[in-house]
DNA sequence: CTTGATATTTAAGGGCAGTTAACTATTTAG
DNA sequence: CTAAATAGTTAACTGCCCTTAAATATCAAG
């Protein structure tokens, strides 16, 4: 016996399962077009959230060592994606950034995998368009408020 | 100038890229957990929306080869989330299903990356929440038509 | 100034992912 | 029946991911 909540947890897992699908797949295949793993991705992701951020914040994002993502930069650095310098403010810590090349790459990320948003939305009317429009900003916005009161979702968190 | 269509396919990025941030982050947490990699989720998701499958499907749907496929299979085997067994049709080939372990994996990762829809749900109104739930219905029913037309989108995609 | 904590790096090593190439077994086509 | 195509496995190898342990440099507190 669905109550309205449950009939709209269907929906989501529904919806999150064909949107999910086609988007990871689209994402994976540029990341493997250019020899990127998923780890290096989620930590190009991190970083361009954050802006600038250290070596620890990255680990701690991803949820592994330390000692992990400072190799992991290292390839990043030479591919450069990002770029590592010494934090004035103190001299034991690094900032890093993204370099126009890893802000690029990012872009095209995102690019590939939304880029069947248009046949998605030419697929609809002009009112269902405006209809689920407004649904999608109501649960974009209430999703935004759930990651701000949530402390199992960090504001540094990758993807 | 955004017209409508351009409107919608901003709310749909906006909404996917917050709703892929939580949700790939559940289910990597998942996997991380369970020790399993993107490559073996990705194989035992498509070996579950497949109910059986060949060595090559596999690989065809995670773009790889098929020795690699072969190899993986060894480990899941190993772990026995999979069953190989001969194809009686055509001796050749192997039949990959997955075991009740593997199931209740795939259910377990499900159940991860969409522990926070109840509480969007519980967010919006008793209106909202049908409003939403009729935006979406209709987004995965013309999604699906996608699928269903798209070459590039085959049945045995991975995710 | 010393002690301890913090941020990162380096080194060594285990394991998985994925490739190519060679091989076996089976099926299909002529 | 034979030749070619197909399905999968195996072996050898490369490279990345990630770990622990140890080292370096800096900062912070007394």
């Amino acid at each position: 016996m669905p109550n309205p909540t449950d009939a709209l947890i269907a929906a989501l897992r529904e919806w999150i399962e064909v949107s999910m699908r086609r988007s990871m797949r689209n994402f994976i295949l540029y990341a493997k077009q250019n020899n990127m793993s998923m780890s290096q991705m989620g930590a190009l992701f991190q970083i361009h959230r954050q802006g600038v951020c250290s070596v620890s914040s990255i680990s701690d994002g991803l949820g592994f060592t330390s000692a992990a993502a400072s190799q992991m930069l290292d390839r990043l650095v030479e591919q450069a994606l990002v770029e590592r310098t010494e934090d004035p403010n103190d001299r034991r810590a690094k900032q890093i950034v993204l370099t126009d090349k890893g802000r690029q790459m990012i872009q095209e990320s995102i690019h590939a995998h939304q880029n069947w948003f248009g046949d998605l939305a030419r697929a609809l009317t002009a009112i269902e368009q405006e209809e689920v429009r407004a649904a999608l900003n109501l649960l974009t916005e209430k999703a935004t408020q759930l990651d701000d009161n949530d402390s199992r979702m960090p504001k540094n968190g990758a993807f």
